[in-house]
RNA sequence: GCGCCAGUAGCUCAGUUGGAUAGAGCAACGGCCUUCUAAGCCGUAGGUCAGGGGUUCGAAUCCCCUCUGGCGCGCCA
């Protein structure tokens, strides 16, 4: 909707300057804002305002020049007014807005998406939770913002990528397996003592009893630490299988699963220490060795190996992410916890000591999640054992209430996630008052067929039969979609497309509360049923992009 | 103590390079179904944008200080 108006002005303000009423030798970047006030037409510029300066003339006058060298070739305005301090407001003509109408419509199911990503390769790491655990709803969060950006991305011309790195070595493992180890021992009615920070969960219990009832007792006779590491990897292959089917009940895939062991075990690890180490940047202190972080913004050295001989969680992960980078990905995008938020700056030092561009890397962090119902906080903590998992949430909400509202707020902010708004069916819940948008547009849709009007390939309506303003200003949202979309990409905050969708929702029930569309005149009843298509089409592209189902009966 | 994030209507939150009279949903109050799904719509009310200073034509937005809340500052991950 923008950019043919960016043009105008663009090409208006140049002929200014050339023509010497304008001093200013280079423009200020163009922006053009809807107006709160509907007085104030359909695009705002403030461009006068801040040519006014280097100009040394009022911001009005600045105005008025401008104005006056407006062209309009393709006759899409039908008013320019100077208004307030030296906005310059600008009104669509109506012929503008059919054209708007026919061009959506024409798009079909990609009309929204783009190619502003130039087919940039882009890498998105989430979830990426240790396999010692199902999933909760913090992980869940996490989740399904990565995965409406993916989709996100996708739809604005990215090759992107999926993967989830699998923390499948090191101490939380080894007392995965010593819990899996010590519950089976029990079952097994030869009780060892449990691990002090062990896993004190259910599910461990789970896992041990399905080990048991698939090979008995066989594992109570051997060797403690070999039946321990075998518990290990069987624990961990189990519960990484049940976050896969947790994820997939949220509709998330991967291309990729990542496993740190493997990198270790190819010796990424020691290569990248190697690498590190060459540069000079690594030394040995207290028994460990170091990474001399604070030479690059860091504020504390971090070590890489612990006195124990281990690596550190920080040093396969720089192997992990240096692994990354040398894939070719023109840019990797971390979705991490805010927790977490103190590790951007070593992680950065470290792929810069490395002699890689620290800026291809981006790390976006999604806040806590807190659980209320009816308003009263759900008590979480991990350590009990107690917390709310993913799965508990998607079979109580349903997956489409829980992706609707994990994805309303920025993710840099804390949400507030009420259980029983969520599942409830009535038009307090916003995910229910969209997809029942797009639910009664099909309705309608079976009356119209039921009516015999339908069938009158309304596709080739005439969109110039919508002369009510409340048609031209459904059509004005429709046509907001693609910017929406692509700045929900660029700046990776799938929350713009949740309000889009709660805007166009309401607009459209406000406007079929007043509106008849099937009616009498044929012609004028398939330009509604146009539009009211193309209001169904986009609440559907919408609902895709954030991974939300579109139903056509509720 | 240092660092990061936040503080906007009773509640949950938007607010696009700094722009016009600060918005939405819920809750509250009052209306609308013989007519395409009332799972909807219309109206009313609700504000010291935490507080104070600064920058400028203009600040919820940028800078500084204070207060409040969350998180981080492990040879845990």
């Amino acid at each position: 909707m923008k950019k043919p108006l960016k043009d105008v002005l663009r090409d208006a303000c140049e002929r200014a300057i050339k023509g010497g009423e304008l001093v200013s030798t280079t423009l200020p970047p163009l922006f053009l804002s809807v107006p709160k006030e509907a007085e104030h037409g359909d695009l705002a510029s403030n461009v006068a305002m801040a040519l006014a300066r280097g100009e040394r003339r009022p911001p009005r006058a600045v105005a008025e020049t401008i104005v006056r060298h407006i062209l309009d070739p393709a006759k899409i305005l039908a008013e320019v007014t100077i208004a307030g301090p030296g906005f310059i407001n600008f009104r669509f003509a109506p012929s503008y807005w059919w054209r708007c109408l026919a061009d959506c419509e024409r798009a079909g199911e990609t009309y929204g998406h783009s190619r502003v990503g130039e087919g940039a390769r882009v890498q998105i790491e989430f979830v990426s939770a240790n396999p010692t655990g199902p999933l909760h709803v913090g992980h869940a969060r996490g989740a399904v913002t990565g995965d409406a950006i993916a989709r996100l991305l996708s739809a604005t011309g990215h090759a992107v990528e999926r993967e989830y790195y699998v923390n499948d070595a090191g101490n939380q493992m080894e007392m995965l397996g010593a819990s899996t180890y010590a519950r089976y021992m029990e079952l097994c009615g030869r009780p060892v003592p449990f691990p002090d920070e062990g896993y004190h969960g259910d599910y461990v219990r789970d896992v041990a009893g399905a080990i048991r009832a698939a090979e008995g007792d066989r594992w109570a006779d051997t060797d403690a630490d070999a039946a321990r590491a075998y518990m290990r990897d069987r624990a961990g292959a189990m519960l990484l299988d049940a976050i896969r089917d947790d994820l997939t009940t949220l509709a998330i895939g991967f291309d990729a699963y990542v496993s740190e062991r493997k990198l270790r075990e190819d010796g990424a690890v020691d290569a990248t220490l190697d690498a590190l180490d060459a540069r000079g940047v690594v030394y040995d202190a207290d028994g460990a060795r170091w990474f001399r972080s604070t030479e690059f913004g860091d504020d504390k050295d971090r070590p890489l190996v612990k006195s124990g001989g281990e690596f550190t969680y920080f040093g396969a992960d720089v192997a992990y992410h240096r692994d990354k980078l040398a894939r070719g990905f023109d840019r990797i995008i971390d979705v991490w916890g805010a927790d977490h938020h103190g590790h951007i700056p070593r992680m950065k030092a470290a792929l810069t000591a490395l002699g890689l561009d620290a800026a291809r890397l981006e790390v976006l962090l999604v806040q806590v999640v807190s659980l209320t119902r009816a308003g009263v906080p759900v008590r979480m903590g991990k350590r009990s054992g107690s917390f709310v998992t993913l799965r508990e949430v998607v079979e109580e909400v349903g997956a489409d209430a829980t992706r609707f509202f994990l994805l309303m707020r920025k993710s840099d902010a804390q949400l507030e996630f009420d259980l029983d708004l969520a599942k409830q069916r009535t038009t307090e819940n916003p995910v229910f008052y969209v997809q029942y948008g797009h639910a009664r547009v099909a309705s309608v849709f079976r009356q119209a067929t039921a009516a015999g009007v339908a069938g009158d390939a309304v596709g080739a309506a005439d969109p110039s039969r919508l002369v009510e303003t409340e048609e031209l200003a459904l059509i004005r949202v429709l046509a907001q979609f693609p910017e929406t979309v692509e700045q929900a990409a660029l700046e990776r905050e799938p929350h713009r497309v949740v309000f889009y969708l709660m805007q166009l929702a309401g607009d459209f029930h406000r406007y079929y509360n007043r509106t008849r569309i099937l009616g009498e005149d044929r012609e004028l009843t398939r330009a509604r049923l146009l539009l009211a298509a193309n209001v169904q089409k986009v609440i559907r592209v919408g609902l895709r992009l954030l991974g939300i189902s579109a139903p056509d009966t509720m």
